[in-house]
DNA sequence: CAAATAGTTTAGCCTTGGCTAACAATTATT
DNA sequence: AATAATTGTTAGCCAAGGCTAAACTATTTG
């Protein structure tokens, strides 16, 4: 495997002449930033559809099928489909053609995922985004912003609270 | 389709006993954010390949399907068939068993690309995340920020440099 | 220069997340 | 209560992005 760290000649020339950005990572390092974007891929639609059940029932009273293809613009089929795979994971209950709930582990996952989808809006807002933007940005952010950037975004709104 | 904005009897007690997020989004501007995040991941690997080749030829004076696969911490096999798809998107030029090229065109999305991460990287550090973990967000959020964000981050580096 | 090693490609498999079309069940209207 | 409209499910299709195993090419080394 060739990644030998023997930077070539024209690699000096080639840096001078540009705002170039830092130097590549090491490779363990860098193979992991990829790694994790590839797992925050594995679940953010799930986090997404939990997260929308969530509120639907909190802010209508109930999640139906047809307002969560309504709401994330995908085909009935498509939800149908997922909502048999969030069954499987166990994050949610549902009888066919009612409505859905979520089990225990549903909720908490709903309840995180609301949680640090909204720190990375107020954060956004705070930061002096329009609402609009910051609303369609912090929807694929929200999935990969690690707990300790979570935590600094925190603290970002808390002082933009106060004055 | 039932998203009349009627909401439930226990909308107002449960949005009193919590610190509950923001009501749900209009339905067309909900639609659009899930819509644009779809887009976005379209596009997103795409992007980290061109950057990396970029960046490889940059630093190292070649890019060799085996440094893509070594640093991506995926296959080869994976990594030749994505070349094959970036050569038919005309972004790179590939002769068998020889190292790759940007286009023309290719060369362009790798520098839009690799300013906009560079953009995100340097606001994460200079809002006083650590490096590791700034590089690892930075690779998953590069793709969801708009260029309205773009702009005030940069802005935030900018006042964050001078003191 | 022949053999060994390293790099690349191809074939074939799998899961995810979209779609449409057809059908089934529920709910609303007359 | 019968019919119409809405909602939900199923079947079957597709592309993307992973994988392993096997074959092929290029490069290095004895
Ligand atoms: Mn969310
Ligand atoms: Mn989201
Ligand atoms: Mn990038
Ligand atoms: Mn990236």
């Amino acid at each position: 495997m060739s990644d030998n760290d023997q930077s070539h000649p024209n690699a000096a020339a080639s840096m001078s002449n540009s705002n170039c950005g830092d130097a590549l990572p090491p490779v363990g390092q860098h193979t992991r930033q990829y790694e994790t974007v590839r797992n925050a891929h594995e679940t953010e639609l799930i986090e997404d559809y939990v997260e929308l059940i969530g509120d639907l029932i909190r802010h209508r009273g109930e999640a139906r099928a047809a307002d969560i293809a309504n709401r994330m613009g995908v085909s009935q089929a498509t939800v149908s489909k997922m909502i048999r795979r969030l069954n499987e994971l166990g994050l949610v209950t549902s009888r066919p053609y009612r409505s859905l709930f979520l089990t225990e582990e549903g909720q908490k996952m709903a309840e995180i995922s609301r949680k640090r989808h909204d720190i990375v809006l107020h954060f956004l807002r705070a930061l002096g985004v329009n609402d609009t933007t910051a609303r369609i940005d912090a929807e694929g952010m929200e999935h990969h912003v690690s707990d300790e950037t979570l935590t600094i975004m925190q603290g970002f709104i808390d002082q933009h609270a106060k004055r």
